[in-house]
DNA sequence: TCTGGGGTCCTAGGACCC
DNA sequence: TCTGGGGTCCTAGGACCC
């Protein structure tokens, strides 16, 4: 990634601390210092959405089996937890936010970025305006939260991280690389298990060893992945993820939804009764966003945790429910292995527009490429008959057209340069 | 260790097009 | 008779994040 020479930037990375599990012990005091774990009870399916510090100490983290985290400490306090009491809090805290900095953009539910560049003036230099923010959060909402402050968004996240809990952390610009250098390279968010593991196999166990083994070394071995893996031993924000900007919060991309049985199941009755639940929360939620899709897709977990998925892509995008369940119905039939026990069953929306057909303001994704198709058609009509052939007014409204009728790629095809 | 649910991005191969 | 060189779209799977 290029970057356009600028004042140093000065971010914050807000993150509240054990989250689900500080919201629930300020409705039950009496949750506090026990090993508390949000998620469900250890009798059932599940894994832990959020672990008390105290949970902790068991080796008990997010994302471990319920049955697992009630073996390692049976005497834990286990909660199906208030997933709307969270949004509530995380709407709390990102109003305070925006006291702070009109540039915020909420990372997940207990996260955020700040940018707060050039705010000296008003709130003071970073660490103090930090803490001020710590103390609006606590005064507010009596919830615990750890920031990081740093140049870019990797490092005020690392940052943070590191000052948990309820602490606040600021690396001095400069010292990007050398704060990292020691911390093992886990830490950089984008490398998880696996990677980590294939580093570890090169000999590479911290950031700064990383950092040793250069950009081309990384590359070579991991693709594009390690190309950004180098920019963020810099402390830079590469790749996809760091590099999306403040302004959030536009449409998703996907919308989907999944259900895991509390039993395997073979049964037809529950399995169809189950996809067509499914396809109507995602249709209705396609139209609470007021998007399309375009491509439907099933997601079929068998019994061995064994997983297929099958897609299929409409002729015209969607947001009924009786098209995406025909569609999932058909994908099922199709491609389920007969008698095998079924564990999990999803719906997924994909290729969302903003309307049933090819409109899309044309510097949208999508109509950037109709766009250019017909561009392209213009100049192959340019390069066969001359320049004077085709009035640029015109033959935009001619693509405008083409599209409106479905067929973006007849004009390219009738007036190829190449012709046949 | 018996593994949720909602997402994003990347890769890689094949179809198809000019 | 050793065989292009783009490009896009579609599909399936996987790593990763919270």
């Amino acid at each position: 990634m290029t970057r356009t020479p600028r004042a140093r930037q000065v971010v914050f990375h807000l993150d509240m601390d054990a989250f689900f599990v500080s919201v629930e012990e300020l409705s039950d005091s009496s949750l506090k210092g026990k090993p508390v774990v949000v998620g469900g009870n250890p009798g059932q399916r599940g894994v832990v959405a959020a672990a008390s510090y105290e949970a902790r100490k068991f080796g008990i983290h997010s994302a471990m089996p319920l049955q697992e985290a009630h073996r390692r400490c049976p005497q834990a306090v286990f909660l199906e937890g208030h997933p709307h009491k969270y949004l509530d809090y995380s709407r709390r805290v990102k109003a305070i936010l925006g006291r702070f900095s009109p540039l915020v953009a909420m990372a997940s539910i207990d996260e955020a970025y700040l940018d707060l560049t050039g705010t000296d003036r008003l709130l003071g230099p970073p660490l103090k305006a930090a803490h001020t923010l710590h103390e609006a959060v606590a005064a507010e909402t009596a919830l615990p939260c750890s920031i990081g402050i740093g140049t870019s968004r990797l490092i005020a996240k690392i940052g943070s991280g590191l000052a948990k809990p309820n602490g606040v952390l600021f690396v001095e610009p400069g010292c990007e690389a050398a704060f990292l250098a020691p911390l093992e390279v886990g830490r950089v968010p984008g490398v998880g298990k696996v990677m980590r593991e294939r580093l570890r196999k090169l000999g590479i166990a911290t950031i700064g060893q990383a950092q040793s083994r250069g950009e081309t070394f990384l590359e070579q071995h991991f693709g594009k992945a390690g190309l950004d893996l180098a920019g963020k031993t810099r402390g830079l924000d590469a790749g996809a993820w760091f590099s999306t900007g403040f302004a959030h919060g536009e449409n998703p991309k996907s919308i989907s939804h999944e259900t895991t049985f509390r039993r395997d199941t073979r049964d037809r009755a529950v399995i169809d009764a189950t996809l067509a639940k499914l396809a109507q929360l995602v249709a209705r939620r396609l139209r609470e966003h007021g998007l399309w899709a375009r491509t439907v897709q099933i997601k079929i977990r068998y019994k061995d945790f064994s997983t297929r998925t099958r897609a299929k892509t409409l002729g015209e995008a969607t947001q009924l429910d009786k098209v995406i369940l025909e569609t999932v119905r058909q994908l099922f039939s199709r491609h389920r292995v007969p008698n095998r026990a079924i564990r999990l069953l999803g719906v997924h929306a994909g290729s969302l527009q903003s309307s049933p057909a090819y409109q899309e303001s044309l510097f949208e994704t999508g109509g950037r490429q109709k766009w250019s198709r017909a561009l392209e058609a213009v100049d192959a009509l340019r390069d066969r008959f001359g320049e004077s052939s085709v009035g640029l007014a015109a033959s935009l409204g001619h693509a405008r057209r083409e599209r409106v009728h479905e067929n973006p790629a007849g004009l390219a095809g009738r007036h190829s340069g190449r012709g046949e």
